[in-house]
DNA sequence: TAATTTTTGAACTGTTTGGTTATATATCGG
DNA sequence: CCGATATATAACCAAACAGTTCAAAAATTA
């Protein structure tokens, strides 16, 4: 039953930590930092007061341990539907249609734990992630341009680094709209024209292919 | 000295209603709903407590004063960026600029109290007023789109609706990356970028007009 | 079963919060 | 100058909060 794993000598858990900070992803998803009361958080992971303190240290240390995850975890998904389909029109369609289904996905408060809750926690660690987080969204679209550029998609003058830090943006846009209730369906069809625009050749460019 | 109004009966306030306002807005903008205690407004506002209460009402009561007098201002601002100049790429890259100078003005948080702050606030009322907003800002782009249109400067066919939306977006992802601390003078660059995309000619067209 | 180790549940604590209530003070009408 | 009216100062209050303590409980090893 604990195959790779001795089992540990006192009482044992009666939660698992991977689940309780996915529970506590959706409490201060919907509750926001502030707005999520450590008895909020109690409830919602299903784990007692004083284990909370000790597994997971202080609210704050707890607040960065599921930024991380939920950085990781998006930002893989991201990732993947940038870089796995084999034309950029795809990849970029999927990034913004990852980012809208992500801000609307059921069973979870609207919105997006980094865009929408983060930016308002006053902590410096915070603020660092954060800019991190969305330098390397950015990187990652630039890199992504590139190897279009490579591929004889887009023309080698393709402005990469403006498109792709607006790409991000208007992400960042969609995701706003979703926390603001817009509904999914909208917002999906918003993603596509965003995609198309963002891909659009420059000015006083031929346009490149279908 | 009270021109138009009868001096009324009891000692004097001391504080001038307007301006107690204005320090509000940089209150509630630099520390955010829940964070901005009573004692944060009271010193910020230079207004006693009992006074603050019995002029502006409860905290939420003055946030949504705060909220509305910020928006109208703003709002104005914005209209006049978009409606004022003659060419709708000034126009466009005028309401850009402008969403960069408000976010990124000295003297206050960077950031924006309708964007950065406001969405956060759990309150129906608040949420209702920034849905509104949106899509007044929505509205008032569509409009001069429209006049583009009827002046011949964009073609008929120039996706209103879409391209209305994604500058609304733009804008929100340049406020927020201001409030992540980004440079002025980058955002600003941004903008001038930003501006020239959304008024790129959509595919498979000619390029109309210098 | 007895000793040990760890988690759990509940009650507790000091602080901060939003909001109120006296009481003193300043201005106006007469 | 005196009463009426309105504002300001400061102390006050109950509720909510983050974080802790402590004994009971559940598992281990021996």
């Amino acid at each position: 039953m604990f195959p790779n794993t001795v089992r540990p000598r006192g009482r044992p858990r009666s939660f698992d930590e991977r689940q309780a900070l996915e529970k506590a992803t959706l409490v201060f998803r919907s509750k926001g930092y502030d707005g999520a009361t450590i008895d909020d958080l109690v409830a919602g992971m299903g784990v007692g007061r004083p284990s909370l303190y000790s597994v997971f240290g202080d609210k704050r240390t707890l607040f960065l341990r599921v930024l991380r995850a939920y950085a990781e975890a998006k930002g893989a998904r991201a990732a993947k539907a940038l870089f796995a389909p084999p034309t950029l029109r795809d990849s970029v369609a999927g990034f913004l249609r990852h980012a809208v289904e992500t801000a609307t996905e059921e069973g979870s408060a609207p919105g997006c734990l980094i865009e929408c809750v983060a930016p308002l926690v006053d902590d410096a660690e915070v603020k660092q992630f954060l800019k991190d987080a969305a330098a390397g969204a950015v990187a990652f679209v630039e890199r992504r341009f590139r190897d279009a550029i490579s591929a004889g998609e887009i023309p080698p003058d393709f402005p990469v680094a403006a498109r792709a830090s607006q790409l991000v943006d208007l992400s960042r846009g969609l995701t706003m709209r979703a926390q603001m209730g817009m509904p999914r369906k909208t917002l999906l069809n918003d993603a596509k024209e965003a995609a198309e625009l963002v891909l659009l050749p420059r000015r006083g460019k031929a346009t490149p292919e279908g």
